[in-house]
DNA sequence: TTTTTATGTCATAAAACCTAACATGGTGTT
DNA sequence: AACACCATGTTAGGTTTTATGACATAAAAA
């Protein structure tokens, strides 16, 4: 293991680049950012630079809009899928926890999360998914 | 498979991202691309564009200096290396016509490859590898 | 010692990017 | 119809990043 990984929330491209990638316009691209659905990093000197997980999301921003969904909409999904993803974490989380509990107290934890089931939204948006981008 | 893919040839990093990724200066990167140790693409406004390959080399070329090796040798290295990837397409090409042929004529390539042996250099440098670089 | 190699540094010019402001074609509301 | 808002285009003026070319220099080679 090298020193100089890089990871996909590494800030990479300047915005010239995540134009042609993602084939929207710097104007369109600064103006999500001006409504944070993404939050790209930033040089010294102020410039923009993006990360794969920024191109993932632009990607997706612009297939929402494709079909219609406006950036209000757009971002109730981004915030949704944020749960998604928590939830995805306290699951696991909740898996390791129950290897350590009695049987007893287990089927409490079962009864309660049946009572409280269907409390988020379950339907996920398509995942980014760079490999498209990187053929060998 | 949509229209949008990106190969390890396609240009994305300007120079500035290809320092941080190599721990290589500017000065550097543009001395050794006039001694044609690679050739990044350029913009139409004429600023170096670096491939994923090209980083790779890159780092092979960094690599081989540490070890005391000059930019005539490295230069030596590089196109030792592309003969051996030639040879190797020679010889799947080898296999498949060798399929086609009866044993008769087999066993007079095999005899005419032997006494032949060692013609190039076997050694390979060290393959550049990217998945250092993406992590999920 | 002189030359060559590999790199640093500086000056100048141009490309790429930044923000801010104003313009505009749709869409929805009153 | 008139108005307002949304998403984007366009333009202007300023800053950052990169390009080239020239000169400097330490270390290695000749």
């Amino acid at each position: 293991m090298s020193g100089s990984e890089i990871r996909r929330t590494m800030p990479l491209f300047p915005i010239g680049i995540v134009m042609q990638l993602t084939d929207l316009t710097a104007r369109q691209i600064r103006y999500y950012e001006e409504h944070q659905l993404i939050s790209p990093a930033r040089t010294e000197g102020n410039r923009r630079m993006f990360s794969l997980n920024d191109i993932d999301l632009l990607l997706e921003i612009k297939d929402l809009i494709d079909q219609g969904v406006n950036l209000a909409g757009i971002k109730q999904l981004f915030s949704a899928k944020e749960k998604q993803v928590v939830t995805e974490e306290m699951q696991k989380e909740a898996k390791k926890v129950r290897r350590e509990l009695s049987d007893d107290e287990l089927r409490k934890i079962l009864r309660s999360e049946l009572t409280q089931a269907g409390r988020f939204n379950r339907s996920s948006l398509r995942q980014g998914d760079m490999s498209r981008f990187f053929k060998s």
